[in-house]
RNA sequence: GGCUGCGUGGCAGAGGGGUUAUGCAGCGGCCUGCAAAGCCGUGGACGCCGGUUCAAAUCCGACCGCAGCCUCCA
């Protein structure tokens, strides 16, 4: 049974598809001027990991993540730039998806994109104003009255009037009450516009997921994700809007991811101490190393960012492949051992524990090792470690070409924002040729009993980061 | 100020009324020419103060500390 905590009840509860078998899950993605950052990649690898998880157990899922491609950000960039909104979306469309790749992350089923997305916005907009939900202020813009939804707030557990109170609110005159948000924008000069029945215009932010979401998957859906900072006022308005338009509950579960930190705060564009993808990939020895740590803490949980943190991943991923090293890639093996996929399902079932279920990965590795001597028990363990991998998107590498893959240069990625002749710099590393030349010298020195200049061999070696092993009479190596 | 959530061993990070998390690092041993990898063993923890209980790191309350939201933000 799939528990999943719930931000509307504050408690876990079970996973109940409204259509038996189906799930739709509806998540609120990018919004596409600049690119991804590893908050964005926590987004992304934790909905993946649900969506993998409903898989496994069965499910047919359909998942949405949409793309914001209209925002004042968005056209502030591109003035800036000067260059069109499409290019510049279009560039970080590819870049996200490029990032997403790098991490081994399922794309989605649909991707809706605001713009695309017009006549629905525009006709959920309509149907709030026809029920009173909604109304045109004095400046133009159409404001959805909050005051109208009774069980506004149920989701982030404010009440109107402590909202109203707060001192942050800006008094917009073309509002009827502060707490009332746009939904529709009329449009400056130089803005882009599309047509609508209130004048030229765009949409507010929150309507269009609201709109996107229920066109792909129905008034009425399982589960709507997005980072903790979008439960207020995003989801919240997002609920007021679409059960207002429709009549309908808009959704059983929410879910929230938590924050990725630096030095113990929130990493955001604001506070300029964010890390993009790209950058950060480029100090690890596979992005496989970022994915890996971030599904070593709980979706909920803060995460630290660092390259200590980085490091402790990639040697505990390390420890893992090592325990495969030599065992075929594409391994189709029968879970002997059932035992383990039922701890890693128990784990994930209780509300997506990835650090538990990566606990059970270990057991297998160790178990894996134990067995050196059985290489049929070793090979169907390694089948299932990988299979369990799979499940949580790594461990699919080959792992000796993995073990084999350069580690950059560590640089102080918390003080210097990484260029790339920084992060680059790492390499005037061996060739393999080389390097199987070295052991072969070495391993000849051995043979002589050579014991000094084998060493020297190995030490030097050692001082570029490659790791000499001898196993059962042979000699391998790995980068660490 | 209001509303969320969190404080676990040297570090990371699960768990959650009585019984090993796990990974890294440490210590002892086995293996090895010596290492590395691996295996076996091992030390070390639940912010503080009260309460409930036969039993509390786990439940309840106060306190302290931290983060987030209340403004665009994943």
């Amino acid at each position: 049974m799939l528990e999943i905590y719930n931000t509307l009840t504050r408690s876990k509860q079970e996973l109940i598809p409204i259509t038996p078998g189906k799930i739709g899950i509806y998540v609120c993605g990018m919004t596409v001027y600049d690119y991804c950052h590893l908050g964005h990649a926590r987004v992304m690898i934790a909905f993946d990991v649900v969506v993998r998880h409903l898989r496994a157990l069965g499910y047919e899922v359909t998942y949405v993540r949409n793309i914001t491609d209209v925002d004042d950000k968005i056209i502030a960039r591109a003035q800036q730039n000067t260059e069109s909104i499409d290019s510049l979306t279009q560039q970080f469309i590819d870049a996200m998806h490029e990032d997403e790749r790098a991490l081994a992350v399922i794309a989605p089923d649909q991707e809706p994109r605001a713009t695309q997305s017009m006549p629905q916005i525009i006709s959920m907009i309509a149907k709030l104003i026809e029920n009173n939900s909604a109304y045109i202020g004095s400046n133009g813009d159409v404001f959805y009255a909050v005051n109208q939804f009774s069980s506004y707030g149920k989701l982030s557990g404010k009440r109107i009037e402590e909202l109203r109170a707060g001192e942050r609110i800006d008094i917009d005159s073309a509002k009827r009450d502060p707490m009332d948000f746009v939904l529709w924008k009329s449009a400056k000069p130089d803005e882009p516009a599309w047509e609508s029945p209130w004048g030229n215009g765009r949409p507010g932010w929150h309507i269009e997921c609201s709109a996107m979401s229920t066109d792909c998957l129905g008034n009425h859906f399982d589960i709507h994700g997005g980072g903790m900072d979008l439960q207020f006022p995003h989801h919240e308005n997002e609920i007021a809007q679409s059960e207002a338009a429709t009549g309908e509950t808009f959704v059983n579960l929410w879910m929230h991811n938590g924050f990725v930190r630096v030095d113990e705060e929130k990493m955001s564009k604001s506070l300029d101490n964010f890390f993009t993808v790209r950058e950060v990939i480029k100090t690890v020895r596979d992005p496989e190393v970022i994915r890996f740590f971030i599904i070593s803490s709980h979706y909920r949980s803060p995460l630290n960012y660092s390259q200590d943190n980085l490091n402790e991943a990639d040697s505990a991923l390390t420890r893992l492949y090592t325990a495969l090293r030599g065992y075929p890639t594409s391994d189709k093996a029968p879970e002997r051992q059932a035992g383990y996929t039922n701890q890693f399902n128990d784990a994930m079932n209780d509300d997506f524990n990835t650090p538990s279920a990566l606990s059970v990965l270990f057991e297998v590795a160790r178990e894996i090792n134990r067995n050196q001597s059985k290489p049929d028990v070793a090979a169907t363990l390694a089948g299932q470690l990988r299979q369990l991998g799979g499940r949580l998107g790594i461990l699919q590498q080959n792992a000796d070409q993995f073990l084999k893959k350069s580690i950059p240069r560590q640089t102080d990625t918390q003080t210097t924002s990484n260029t790339d002749e920084n992060a680059v710099a790492s390499s005037s590393v061996l060739s393999d040729d080389e390097i199987n030349q070295c052991i072969k010298q070495r391993t000849d020195a051995r043979n002589n009993k050579n014991w000094e200049l084998a060493d020297k061999i190995r030490d030097e070696l050692m001082e570029q980061g490659i790791i000499l092993e001898d196993i059962s009479g042979s000699t391998t190596w790995r980068r660490g």
